[in-house]
RNA sequence: UGGGCUAUCGCCAAGCGGUAAGGCACAGGACUUUGACUCCUGCAUGCGCUGGUUCGAAUCCAGCUAGCCCAGCCA
């Protein structure tokens, strides 16, 4: 067997490896059993609100399955609830799908666009005797409801006659009454378990302006009724929603079968579980009020974890690709650490970023014997892992910024930075031997006095002597000054997410503002959303909303993984 | 006390009657011009519980238990 045939055989194997889940499953059998003979999915958020991490699964799950199986998939809002939405939603959640790398083509629909099926698909239920007007209250309706133990009672209006109907449903969309007057009904069973199968509503009288399609009308479909029209409009295969609507795949049937709205295949509904974060809020009302107590600064807070918040904070598409890949699809509610997700934007980011040199906490070290005014341009690899990233030029000097952790005056065991006496590399630079340092009245350490050896450019010594620690720096002249923050958990994590009273349980440590800090001068052109690996430390982002040339600001993205940790003072 | 769904390692998650994949996390070790990366090693005699069927059960059956969802003219 050649090695190319080897090779082939062996992807093959892998390709086995790989399990599917059980969407996947379901659609293979649909597929070989002649159901469908392509796969069309869509993600159908509500304009009335921003989409956050969990959003991100439902849009990647369903247009991955759509370019999985070479079937188109659709972005739609469900628009049919005008009280909560707002053109300004659909502006942010197109660009969070777009940027998370879902493509919809020209494919953006909106359920409103189909309000005139919808109306007519009404009017043949009323014809067929299985949708009636009903003159019940909302209090009546949920009296006649019945409860989750005992059925429900008959509407008294359920056996109007078609032409009663038609008339009243042709005045209720002409405005003739008003909101809550009237809705009209599905005619099912009182008497089921299944409680959306009691005559649910199917539409409500509300005049209300909406955001696409104006006052035109005034009666607007319930979900229950819409979805499933929208879904058979666009041809769509496999609706996939999650689990809280498993109860309502009978009425979406119901509707699907009723309205007969579709054209090549009825949709199917599937139903999967949401992803939630550990300790994240994502609750709407949590935000807002996050935004109004000044504690975070806007919905895109690099803290949060809505589509925006990641995207500022410097997570990429395929950081969040690879994450809703690594969490799968079940049935099962879970909740995912927090740990998967910057373990999935190291690993993105390791391969792709320039690693350049920081210090953020920034200490002066002066070498004694390097030539006063001397700067020598260093060649420096950008990132070791990846060739193809080049090279770049770091000026290196007599007196340079080092970060504070990386000097102690009596150091621990295991310690092998800089204190005195000690040798150490400055990395792709030359070995220093700290001599000396100066403290100020408080005594804290002001400046660290050093040797260095000509003979170890580069960041070797020729006579094979060896250092135990390699460390960062910056030259003091030429470094250009930035902030940066620190981000951690907004949520203490020791105690999790809510308090007894419902409150949020803050991390009063979230953010740490650090103003003056030394970058290497490679960064000085960095734009938004640029990010490097700042050396020993971690994946930083350049802020998109304070960053500005003469003022950069980085936000951490996410620290590198250590396993030595300082000494407490 | 109605209906629907779920239960496999700290967290995700395969498994579909033939003797518990994988990833994250964690712990050791090797390597190291990042205490990173990479590479090794370890990590469920056990699959919510109890019975049953079977040569054989996480998988089938029965009965329990626990959790989630449903009584909007929200989606």
């Amino acid at each position: 067997m050649s090695e190319k045939e080897k090779n082939v055989t062996e992807e093959a194997a892998q390709k086995e490896n790989v399990s599917r889940n059980f969407i996947e499953q379901i659609i293979d059998q649909d597929l070989a059993e002649g159901v469908y003979d392509t796969v069309n999915t869509r993600f159908p958020p509500e304009p009335n609100g921003y989409l956050h991490i969990g959003h991100a699964k439902s849009i990647l799950l369903n247009s991955g399955l759509a370019k999985q199986y070479g079937g188109k998939f659709n972005l739609r809002f469900d628009d049919t609830n005008p009280t909560k939405e707002k053109s300004e939603f659909v502006e942010s959640i197109k660009e969070d799908v777009r940027w998370l790398g879902a493509n919809f083509e020209d494919r953006l629909f909106f359920a409103s666009d189909y309000f005139e099926q919808m109306y007519e698909g009404a009017v043949k239920l009323i014809r067929k005797g299985k949708a009636y007007v009903s003159d019940l209250t909302a209090e009546q309706m949920r009296e006649y409801r019945g409860t989750l133990t005992e059925p429900g009672k008959d509407d008294p209006n359920r056996d109007r006659s078609v032409e009663e109907n038609l008339r009243l449903f042709e005045e209720m969309k002409e405005g003739r009454y008003t909101d809550g007057e009237k809705t009209l009904r599905a005619k099912i069973d009182m008497a089921s378990p299944n409680i959306n199968m009691r005559d649910p509503i199917l539409y409500r009288v509300a005049h209300l302006t909406h955001h696409n399609t104006g006052d035109r009308w005034c009666i607007y479909p319930m979900y229950d009724y819409a979805h499933p029209i929208e879904d058979a409009i666009e041809g769509i295969t496999h609706s996939i929603c999650t689990l809280e609507f498993e109860d309502h795949r009978p009425l979406y049937n119901w509707v699907v079968e009723e309205t007969e709205l579709w054209e090549k295949y009825p949709p199917r509904q599937i139903e999967f579980a949401k992803m939630y974060l550990t300790n994240v809020v994502t609750g709407k009302r949590y935000i807002k009020k996050l935004v109004e107590d000044g504690i975070v600064d806007g919905w895109d807070d690099p803290r949060l974890v809505s589509i925006a918040a990641l995207r500022r904070r410097g997570f990429t598409p395929e950081s969040i690709q690879l994450f809703v890949d690594l969490c799968g699809v079940s049935k099962a509610n879970s909740s995912a650490e927090y740990s998967m997700l910057e373990y999935c934007i190291r690993e993105d980011l390791k391969m792709k970023r320039a690693r350049v040199m920081a210090a953020l906490d920034p200490v002066k070290l002066v070498i004694d014997n390097y030539p006063a005014g001397q700067v020598e341009m260093l060649e420096v690899v950008n990132n070791p892992e990846n060739e193809a990233l080049g090279k770049r030029e770091v000026p290196f000097s007599g007196e340079l910024y080092i970060d504070r952790e990386d000097f102690m005056e009596e150091p621990p065991k295991k310690y092998f930075r800089l204190f005195p006496g000690n040798e150490v590399r400055l990395m792709s630079a030359y070995f220093v031997k700290c001599v000396g340092y100066e403290k100020d009245e408080d005594g804290r350490v002001t400046v660290v006095h050093c040797t260095y050896d000509p003979a170890s450019k580069g960041g070797n010594s020729p006579d094979g002597r060896k250092v135990k620690g390699t460390i960062h720096w910056v030259s003091a002249a030429h470094a250009v000054k930035a902030e940066v923050r620190l981000y951690e958990n907004i949520i203490d994590e020791e105690k999790g997410v809510y308090n007894e009273d419902g409150s949020l349980n803050l991390n009063p440590d979230s953010l740490t503002v650090l103003k003056e800090c030394y970058i290497e001068p490679s960064v000085k052109a960095a734009k938004a959303y640029d990010s490097f690996q700042f050396v020993r430390q971690g994946f930083f982002c350049v802020d998109c909303k304070d960053s500005r040339p003469k003022g950069l600001v980085f936000n951490r993205i996410v620290s590198l993984k250590s396993s030595y940790v300082l000494p407490k003072k």
